[in-house]
DNA sequence: AATTTGACTTAGAATAATTCTAAACGATCT
DNA sequence: AGATCGTTTAGAATTATTCTAAGTCAAATT
């Protein structure tokens, strides 16, 4: 048994049979591990995570699970310069906070006009489908929220 | 004799010589290539342009002066997803636009209002000393620009 | 109920961008 | 000339990720 909660457990299986693919025990358990703690894993640390309640679970799989989150919507990759890949269950428009100090990643809400300014800045030909927004930098004091 | 202006030679040498770096040959070279064609590179593609100028340049001196030119702040490397690492000589501030069609990475100048209020979207605690905007998506119409 | 099917999982090999290592180079200084 | 020291170089090492090929499992079909 995963700690998925009921709504999340049927987003789970609503999105993967969308695209056309399985529920699996593994896939489940891939998904809870992100949503409880959502400091933007690395695949490593999503295997420890995973296999410290699902002891069976290889690191393959863990990609290909993650892959498979990835490719129905459910969870973002998050790529900060040349670091290992992060995984984001955070579906709302949001962008990233990267501590140089301490390398976490954090969300932070973007207004929905902030997102409609930003597309403003594309000349006309251009017609993006996705926005990503990094800022680098430092929290002030020893905050670690 | 490379292609520098004189312009961007005096560039270069005032930003080696304030990060207490020398300037050589191979240095200016690849500068060079990065200012001729700005079409955000590779350092493969900055190799066989840079060897194609001056044969005898090693892969490992091509990443060296890439990386002594990012330490002083010539030159911006930009990552976008899990895709090769590419090189920027725009000191403007700027977004990027990758094309999902041409793999093509486009420069998009911001305005500076733009970056204000990008910056106002982030908590007060969060000190951030840069900010990386990248749009995807694709070209209207047949333009490549 | 047996068989087939096909997606999924798995261990391990392969890939590929980048970094590292250690030796050679070369300009400058004594 | 000889010493110094940053730079260049070829090649090895690293490492996140992808690929391969074999095993697993739960339907679906017979
Ligand atoms: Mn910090
Ligand atoms: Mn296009
Ligand atoms: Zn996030
Ligand atoms: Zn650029």
């Amino acid at each position: 048994m995963n700690s998925l909660k009921q709504m999340d457990r049927g987003a789970l299986s609503d999105a993967l049979d969308h695209s056309g693919q399985r529920t699996t025990p593994q896939r489940e358990t891939v998904f809870s591990v992100l949503l409880d703690e959502r400091d933007h894993p690395t695949a490593d640390e999503v295997y420890t995570r995973t296999k410290s309640r699902m002891p069976t679970i290889s690191m393959a799989t863990v990609y290909n699970c993650l892959e498979t989150l990835v490719s129905c919507g459910l969870v973002k990759q998050v790529n900060i310069e040349r670091e290992p890949t992060r995984y984001c269950p955070n579906l709302a428009p949001h962008a990233h906070f990267h501590c140089r100090d301490t390398g976490r990643v954090y969300d932070v809400p973007v207004p929905p006009d902030m997102m409609h300014e930003l597309a403003e800045v594309l000349p006309g030909e251009y017609r993006a489908d996705s926005v990503e927004l990094v800022f680098r930098g430092h929290l002030a004091k020893g905050k670690t929220k």
